[in-house]
DNA sequence: GGCACACTACGAATTAATTCGTAGTGACAC
DNA sequence: GTGTCACTACGAATTAATTCGTAGTGTGCC
């Protein structure tokens, strides 16, 4: 479990999520995947305060440095939501679900995915 | 519905959340409910801020500026989750949903409601 | 009238986020 | 060997968030 690591800002997370989709990668690659909007010392400076904050490792061992997440999508996930409900829900996972189904409507499949987890949840233990 | 008030920052949704619970408040009141800590020019400062910003209304008519949120909580709400679906969860909301039964274990009577939402959302439509 | 108080307004100081320019460095071609 | 090029490191500049000190002001009490 990752113990400490601060809540990443919004471009953090953007860089996160480049990482999770695509695996360890190279200031380079995830600098092209941000698109040409963000410049090649932006990326570099991101990824070393990520390093510094721990949210990335690094690898140095090749000339191009290798960064990865530190913590896995979900597990920062779990974190984020953790928060919303603390900060704006006070607490109330029912009413964070709710409004997030009320939110952007959920696919019939997704509505019956969530259906059979509640059961699971209900009665499973 | 509100067109565009920026997203609060942390500390501002505190201040929102006393303005939900108690309705519209002075900056002593609000002041008063962030606890110890927060100092009461601060406390000013952040409303003043947040007004600027549009995230907070002020009656002057008397002598004590009186404060009310723009938005409701609800509307909030789903500025927060739609804005966390964009940006963490690649905008599925199951995976979302998911993740918040799974953040913190909902009661059994919590996991009745939202069942029962379901119901509706699936069958009613 | 004039003072005290309760409030508001303003602006400084600090820290973090964001963006990028410039400089340093090492591998490699020739 | 030496120059090129791709990368990294460092630090400046800007903007926003946060905290608070100090000054301005108006109402109402003696």
């Amino acid at each position: 479990m990752s113990l400490k690591s601060p809540k990443p800002t919004d471009s953090e997370l953007a860089i996160l999520q480049i990482l999770w989709r695509s695996g360890p990668s190279t200031v380079k690659q995830v600098q092209e995947d941000l698109g040409k909007e963000t410049g090649y010392t932006t990326a570099l400076k991101f990824l070393q305060i990520m390093t510094e904050k721990g949210l990335v490792m690094r690898d140095e061992a090749t000339r191009a440095h290798v960064y990865r997440a530190k913590s896995t999508e979900t597990e920062t996930q779990q974190q984020l939501i953790s928060g919303l409900l603390k900060k704006a829900f006070r607490g109330s996972t029912s009413q964070l679900v709710m409004q997030a189904l009320a939110s952007k409507r959920a696919s019939p499949k997704e509505l019956s995915e969530i259906r059979k987890l509640i059961e699971t949840m209900t009665t499973g233990k």
